[in-house]
DNA sequence: AATTCATAATACATTAGACATATAAAAACA
DNA sequence: TGTTTTTATATGTCTAATGTATTATGAATT
């Protein structure tokens, strides 16, 4: 009958959202770096214009790269790259583990797993830097928020310490999940006097470079963490 | 319309965009469990009205919400929370990491750690999820492109059987990451009876609840992978 | 009665143009 | 000179319409 039929595509495939295409664009110009950070874009006018498309979508696909956090707009100023924060990519991960009772015994395994070759690692890096390390004890005299504070800041120094800002960021994350828990912990004196020793002994051992008792103390230090440790190490 | 005067707003800290506030509170409601996977969402019209505000700013709502993986929207049959799928969550990291050159060490540092504990861990799996490993072999005359699927594959069963749906979706979207260096790798023939080789041992190890074994194999295995190669010529 | 096909109803996609508000720079004022 | 007012620029939101995809409906055809 037809015989226009100007595209095959029986494809039941949804059609792509010009919005969408634009943001994808968009985004690939950001990571591959024809964009960087703090760059302007140009206005949602003349980019409408550019696109060929209303101020309206335009501004979807806006609002799009801004949630992923890789444009930073200001009413007057116009949107700015931002700087990748692996953090802010992380953060709806963050939100769904927070929400997910199953999620926490996973949350605890890649936590333990990472951080227990981190404290390995760590051993190698500069001494300046491990000294930084000490800065971040929990006190007696803290509040258990404090604490908990302190610990986190430890255990990422200590994975940016030891050079990997990937890898530190994911720990980042994975601590914020299960900071609620932690500030818990901190309720019971014992604990505190307990992480202050394990605090001294593991820096000490990454500053005097022994790996194997690094990653030992870091081992059990988590392993008696929350939940149901099935390591009798 | 409203005389409502909500706001004081002597803030003077930037002002919070209406459809951003919207977005958030419906993603809480997803992530909370008040809307489940395969709840239909109300319709623009019916939202606009509720939350007070026009079509174009509540579209802007829903746009980031889809991003996220949080949302499913189909013209003419309305919007759907989505099952919240990890590695959605994840593609934007996906993305940053793909085009960081200084995220591939970060990158097979996490896998390489993940996946030797996973090892371990998958001996613990019931018998019949260990013989699904089986299915992902890689063979001397299947393309590189197969290859490296199966390979992928093969990690992401034994991260499943493992029991963690979590890790198991960050060492997918890790693989993705160094998807383009794996393909190279199974350009040599040699690679591929190395990694036949691996396969039958390593899986052999875990049906023999082996994890001793198991994480050897597959430490010495990951060690060796690409990255920056030294060549010899 | 069952199938097919045109039509209507529903709902998202996009457009257009307007007004509101935030920011920064230029002009006016003291 | 320093402060205030105005203006230009750019994002935020609104209204109202048209375009397009999906599903349901009901009549015509077999």
């Amino acid at each position: 009958m037809g015989f226009v039929m100007e595209i095959p595509e029986h494809s039941k495939q949804p059609r792509v959202r010009r919005s969408a295409q634009i943001a994808d664009q968009i985004k690939h110009m950001i990571f591959k770096g024809d964009l960087k950070p703090g760059d302007r874009i140009p206005t949602e006018e003349k980019l409408c214009h550019h696109f060929d498309v209303s101020r309206t979508t335009l501004r979807e696909s806006i609002q799009m790269l801004r949630v992923s956090g890789l444009l930073e707009v200001t009413p007057g100023r116009g949107s700015f790259i931002a700087t990748p924060d692996i953090s802010t990519l992380l953060q709806d991960l963050t939100l769904f583990a927070k929400y997910t009772p199953s999620a926490s015994e996973d949350v605890s395994f890649i936590r333990q797993t990472l951080q227990v070759e981190i404290a390995k690692k760590a051993c190698s890096a500069k001494q300046s830097d491990k000294r930084s390390l000490q800065a971040h004890q929990v006190h007696k005299d803290a509040t258990p928020e404090e604490n908990e504070a302190s610990e986190r800041k430890w255990h990422i120094t200590m994975a940016k310490i030891a050079g990997n800002n990937i890898t530190a960021s994911l720990v980042e994350a994975l601590l914020m999940i299960i900071q609620d828990q932690n500030i818990n912990k901190y309720k019971d004196p014992d604990e505190v006097i307990r992480t202050m020793g394990i605090q001294i002994r593991l820096n000490s051992s990454i500053i005097e470079n022994n790996p194997e008792s690094a990653s030992r103390i870091m081992s059990g230090f988590l392993a008696i963490q929350p939940q149901k440790s099935q390591r009798v190490a």
